[in-house]
DNA sequence: GGCCGTTTGTGATTGCGCTCACAAGCGCCT
DNA sequence: AGGCGCTTGTGAGCGCAATCACAAACGGCC
């Protein structure tokens, strides 16, 4: 299991370890199981276990893992040794609390710029920082070597943002436009999008409204049918 | 293929394809083939096809889908044919963004209320609307039923928050804050953690690094060693 | 030093979702 | 009316991820 090829499953959960992990140093905690890191991550132990033991073996048997080592393998892993420069594209409300938002200094990523394309935005003061032109990007990204760009634009000038973001040599992109972007296969792009979690969130409630009716419907008729469709 | 039992995956990609397709009837198009609402869902046709075909069979062979009736179709699935009342916990920098945001609205998620802990934000308007008490929760809920919980807290508070939104009677909860939540079994819960999606694109931008590094280094000394450890 | 309880690390197994590939079905054109 | 090109719907196969289950390894205690 030495072979370098972490599977994404578990990518997207070492960050789940990892703040667990900090709140635990915080508590004072210095060793921790596979079982209790598995609850406070809201997983099962097995798949913590599996996890960490791509990253290599760092736990000892008996006794669990370190706290403060596990804290640096993880962070050495994702890359979180060292600072990344974000820049946020579109000032809009998004945008603006992205800005203002403190859970991403913390972790080393630091917001560099706001770029806008509005013209009445340009030059004002958001978050102790001041919104630049749209049109300077390239620029922008090159001098603060900027890695990371985070797009807070209208679904419709998302794509424009993103073309630019990768003209200006961008090779990681977080989307909150609710819009599917088209990026080079060099590229990692990943999306949040609000809306689309409520739609998920709808469709379940919904199946359990139906079934509550489905279920008294049984206790009125005493006899259920099979199918919905003849 | 009749019973009832859609893949999460599909349901998941179901909000996506209703998208694309609004955005088509926008553009008058009366019907679309697989392949080009995958295109424009960015997935591929096969996937398309097979998840539509969990709907029922709507499409017409040699032509395609029936835009109009396929939005129908998707909609009444993910409930979305009524409305869903919403509340928003916690006021903050994130929270404003997300009373303000129209995106909503436009597909029949309202947001019913706002709800702080904090004194000196109870009574101020937000948005056209006015934040409340984050005690009267319990009675906002019953009275506007409320339905879905968002959860826009610090990480401290958002247990709290979660709890007493499922003593309301809540079952659907979308959690912005960076913790894992606990809910009962009964309570669908998603979450949108934003530092963690930057983590991940840390983790695959380190890897384009390091891949480069390597490739340097192979082009410089003609040989790479296969381990990093003895 | 040997034994015992605990916890890791990992082969084996299961399950789910994705992709392939093609028969079936539809409209159109001649 | 028959053939042709196009597109759907879906069984089959495959691969990744989750879970299971247990041998191996460690610390502490007698």
């Amino acid at each position: 299991m030495r072979e370098r090829a972490i599977p994404e499953a578990t990518v997207a959960r070492l960050p789940l370890y990892l703040r667990s992990l900090v709140d635990m140093t915080e508590r004072g905690m210095q060793t921790i199981s596979s079982e209790g890191l598995a609850e406070a991550a809201g997983v099962n132990s097995a798949k913590v276990r599996k996890d960490l033991s791509y990253l290599g073996s760092y736990g000892t048997r008996g006794v669990g893992y370190d706290v403060e080592y596990l804290i640096y393998q993880i962070s050495r892993e994702l890359g979180l040794t060292q600072d990344w420069n974000c820049v946020i594209v579109g000032v809009g409300n998004l945008g603006r609390a992205l800005a203002n938002y403190r859970g991403f200094g913390e972790r080393g990523f630091r917001v560099s710029a706001l770029v806008d394309i509005d013209e009445t935005k340009i030059g004002k003061p958001v978050d102790s920082m001041v919104v630049e032109d749209f049109a300077d990007l390239e620029r922008i990204v090159k001098e603060r070597e900027i890695s990371i760009g985070i797009v807070a634009t209208t679904a419709a000038a998302a794509q424009d943002a993103a073309d630019r973001l990768v003209s200006a040599g961008v090779k990681s992109i977080l989307n909150f436009a609710p819009t599917v972007l088209q990026v080079p296969d060099d590229v990692s792009l990943r999306k949040v999008d609000l809306s689309i979690e409520l739609q998920i969130l709808s469709f379940y409630e919904q199946r359990k409204s139906a079934l509550e009716t489905v279920r008294r419907g049984k206790r009125l008729t005493a006899s259920a049918s099979k199918s919905t469709r003849p």
